[in-house]
DNA sequence: TATCAAACTTGATACGTTTCATTTAGCGCC
DNA sequence: GGCGCTAAATGAAACGTATCAAGTTTGATA
């Protein structure tokens, strides 16, 4: 069986507060003493029980990842970044599907809240920050990861979004094209929105316009059905943009089937720069958004505040995303320039 | 702050004794006094603390779930698998990637024993079993992930390898081709290894031959520089079985970049049907694995030795994968035939 | 040699539960 | 009305640790 501090102190001949003092406090401790202590605790294996301690100290190494769907390569890579900044700190991940649906969020905020988790990341599945209140209250440190805080006292970790949309649109009008098309996901979901934002805003801004289109979810399927039914009502149009990458490769599929190339007949350019984008069979062009460090940054923050909760200070982190020019984008071919 | 049984104990006039047995054992209780009981948690919005239960009962409702990387999507789906049969039984899950190194892995079991966890899942980086041993000394249960049990204590839930690698074989047969290449992944790893013995010894079964090419990876990248470099030598075939769907996607690329058509000129055939093999560009002829049915098998078990260690068999599950035919598959063409 | 601060150690207490041996209440029956 | 039972509730102990006030040793100083 797993041995106790208390097997440790016996078999060094020290009392139990000081192998505590040897593992918290070692400074208070004299060299030779802990390096008895340190000898005992190889020679029983012992392995400090996090729980106790926990109770205890009222301080846990355990963080809560609540996102919608880790499937979602942008989350995978996200998950990763939090993951590996956690394991550096000594601290353990619960991984949290909501599956963006507020029903399964509470369920996973409770089951959290009961681990009793020194600090949350979240996605949230909806806008109102109301159910993290409760965790807040109880000292829990909390992040919003890919979201913006609009409250004070919660750090953040987010991408440009806005800046993201600008990109795609720039790179399309810089390559002459004036009739796109924004292939859109679900209105509710703010990083999307915030997108189209940053779109229509470059779009109006070059004196160009543009023609929306939604998709009913963020998928390759959704993206397809999407396109498809576009181009049977005879749409008209030189370059698309996407609101995520799965939607894009949807898209291609569709437009491919439909006799039009890529780019010459069409330009296509996603959003997320998964790592499929890059080896696609028509290498998609995209906006990238720092996945990994978005996951790292965010960890980091709420690591922190975990650590010392007194002297912390709420931050809200941006990343600045970047436009990948691959082989699916391509300066508006003659005939079409001709023919506006 | 967070309120303890002992503050709901008080509010409902009762012991702290008779809280625990509402929440443990109902059927000890009155029922007017559990009812008491429920009233006050709910006015004080008790929420039991986790770690304090587990210091006490020893019984922790915490999984771990280690395996090479969560960005490979068979994983991801594996993962969603186990996360959520957890759920399902209250129970959370830690994730951990271990990238395949023997000492990440060994970092984050000793976190996990340091966290007590009830359970872990695994797919080990390496052969020997000897790093669990401490684990299952201690009482923790384990269940062997994706890989098949050689001892007796420990559970495991896997896919018949070898079946896939013979589903793929014969598919190939059957389409009529006889010029045949496999290409395999690094060869250290046992479920790769299995796959090209089911192959193997279909093919040999059907009088046909084999050439075997090996990728330093099992990611497109390095599917696409191990076919490229095979064309250059100027190999002769007209099927391509692949040890995942990532070696064929860069594979494809590869062979499209040598002026080959698929599945004209090469049929290929993959493995593990992840999303992408279904919406790639020229859909993927691949052996599906139920990878989400894994995991969640592999929960289940787990969980149920947590439960009831003391009756708890330990099992080996197999399931059995699927050929899925798609467009990336065809019959030999006449030319190759008559060429032959 | 007596004194005192500094450097270590100790031992008791508390964290929030579960468990289990006891106690108390309620009730039918001779 | 006392007996034995069952059902219900109680109270104390224990899980493994951190903390901190109090104790002990050490070595330097006067």
């Amino acid at each position: 069986m797993g041995s106790s501090m208390k097997d440790v102190a016996t078999l060094a001949s020290v009392s139990l507060g000081t192998v505590s003092n040897v593992l918290n406090h070692p400074e208070l401790v004299a060299p030779a003493t802990a390096a008895r202590v340190h000898r005992a605790i190889r020679e029983l294996e012992f392995i400090p029980n996090a729980p106790a301690r926990q109770l205890r100290s009222r301080h846990a190494r355990v963080l809560g990842l609540v996102v919608p769907d880790i499937a979602n390569p942008f989350f995978t890579e996200v998950a990763r970044g939090v993951e590996d900044a956690a394991l550096d700190a000594g601290y353990v991940v619960i991984l949290c599907n909501s599956d963006a649906q507020a029903e399964r969020e509470d369920r996973y905020l409770a089951v959290l809240e009961s681990q009793r988790v020194g600090g949350i990341l979240i996605t949230p599945a909806r806008k109102s920050l109301k159910p993290l209140g409760r965790l807040l209250g109880n000292g829990v440190a909390v992040t919003l990861l890919d979201n913006d805080a609009p409250a004070q006292d919660v750090c953040s970790a987010s991408v440009d979004d806005r800046m993201g949309g600008a990109l795609a649109a720039e790179h399309a009008l810089d390559l002459g094209h004036r009739k796109i098309v924004w292939l859109a996901g679900p209105a509710d979901i703010p990083q999307v929105a915030d997108r189209e934002l940053g779109l229509m805003s470059a779009v109006r801004h070059a004196g160009a316009s543009v023609q929306r289109l939604a998709a009913k979810q963020m998928t390759t399927a959704s993206g397809e059905m999407a396109m498809e039914s576009a181009l049977s009502q005879g749409i008209d149009f030189t370059a698309l943009v996407c609101a995520n990458d799965l939607l894009a490769l949807g898209a291609i599929r569709a437009l491919t089937r439909a006799g039009l190339r890529i780019p010459d007949d069409i330009s296509v350019i996603g959003y997320d720069d998964i790592e499929f984008a890059a080896s696609a069979a028509i290498p998609l062009t995209s906006v990238r958004q720092p996945k990994y460090e978005l996951g790292h940054a965010a960890a980091k923050l709420v690591i922190s505040e975990c650590e010392d909760p007194a002297s912390h200070a709420h931050q809200r982190v941006q990343f600045q995303p970047q436009l990948v020019a691959r082989q699916s984008s391509s300066p508006v071919s003659a005939s079409d320039t001709l023919r506006r």
